[in-house]
DNA sequence: CGCATGATTGAAGTACGTCAACTCTTGTGG
DNA sequence: CCACAAGAGTTGACGTACTTCAATCATGCG
């Protein structure tokens, strides 16, 4: 689903993943689907809890993190997502989560009331929505099932393996994977405190499991045994 | 969203709501949504996780819960379902997750290629599945702030309040909750053990919170204060 | 270079899980 | 109709995995 280069863009083709659907889907008629580009600094937020939901969004490059608010601070991150991906249910609500970049981002923002009357005109882009829709759904599931039910190790090894899948998925053999997010982050993610994923991290370290040569880049020396890890921790 | 009688059907009136919504949307068209009714006994399997889905369920009476499990067993509830809920996403694909009956139920299959059929005349009835889609994720994500970073008796406070808020959705003014699940159904939804889950309903009791005369029937004494205790539990 | 912020490690406390006993319910068959 | 069994629910005692609090160590930006 997630694919490889979305910021090519060459003469006469549109740019960005839904609009190349729409394209494709409507060679004939030329259907347009533009979306439009905004860069996004480091921290800035795209939309607060309880904003009308007026676009989709796509990533070109960069990272955004969707969370929400308990009245006392907690916080809990609801998903990461990189290039490729595309955030935001295909119809007009107020949204139940906050958008915020957690890199410098350049997304590709579709007009909601635009997307749907393309949808309507094609067949094909309404099924790719409906995937996104679906994987989005999946992803929230896996996710719930590592709060609910699994340790913190496994959790974390888990985390560490959807990021390295998502490379496998674009194309990427090595083994390195960037975590531009900070350890809190990765800890509301979770459900868990700052210094157990720091733990974590530390004792997959000591393990040679991983290694990093900074915070926000970690190579996998074991993958097997991470793979182990996230389904089960009982062998510490 | 949720519709007080769905099991209402007079003369000439297609029965379940999907049905209704169709309906209402091409009086003109006459056009045809029958959902096929099945009656399930208690305990019994209407889906098994990697399932091939083809239909889109609506509950007619009875509870039905979503489940995932790990390898070794442990097992995350994902969401219970009651009249009037629909369960499943508008196209096919393989489930990820199991549903079964947690109560004799009665449910309404709609197959997904009628369903997208009638959704491509009926705007209204498109956009009633989307609200659907959208109501589900919204739950979804509130329970993923439980699992992650809500106390055990803030979860089963903010567990009760779902059910009674539901109940006070259709109408009624009692403070009586139904709670037709296990012990342990209940532990396996909020990430918990049943002995916490029995601990905290406990103290409810001994604070005089709520009461109850078995254990699947729950009286709100003191709604205000769950309410205080859905979003914290400092004060104990 | 120096400060601010983030990451890591350590020590100590506690909330929840585990294990186990007991009770209450429900249903079945003598 | 009661006896008993099987299952679900509840309570208690205890251990520990994670949090909390605190100190130290990196990193990066002005």
């Amino acid at each position: 689903m997630n694919i490889a280069s979305p910021t090519s863009n060459y003469f006469g083709q549109p740019e960005g993943i839904l609009a190349s659907a729409a394209h494709v889907a409507n060679s004939k008629q030329m259907l347009a689907l533009t979306g439009i580009k905004r860069k996004l600094s480091k921290g800035s937020t795209i939309l607060h809890e309880e904003d009308d939901v007026k676009h989709v969004y796509e990533i070109v490059s960069g990272t955004v993190k969707t969370s929400k608010l308990l009245a006392d601070g907690r916080r809990q991150v609801i998903g990461f997502f990189g290039a490729g991906d595309i955030i935001g249910l295909p119809f007009e609500f107020a949204s139940f989560y906050s958008v915020e970049a957690v890199t410098q981002t350049t997304i590709l923002c579709y007009p909601i009331s635009q997307l749907h009357a393309v949808m309507g005109q094609s067949p094909e882009l309404t099924k790719f929505v409906f995937s996104c829709v679906h994987n989005e759904q999946e992803k929230q599931i896996d996710h719930m099932i590592s709060l609910g039910r699994k340790r913190p190790k496994e959790r974390i090894a888990s985390f560490l393996l959807d990021f390295y899948n998502k490379r496998v998925d674009m194309g990427f053999a090595d083994q390195v994977i960037e975590l531009p997010m900070s350890r809190v982050d990765i800890s509301d993610y979770m459900g868990l405190t700052q210094e157990t994923v720091c733990r974590v991290l530390s004792f997959f370290k000591r393990r040679a499991i991983i290694t990093s040569r900074n915070s926000h880049e970690i190579t996998i020396l074991d993958l097997p045994s991470l793979e182990r890890m996230a389904q089960s921790s009982v062998l510490h």
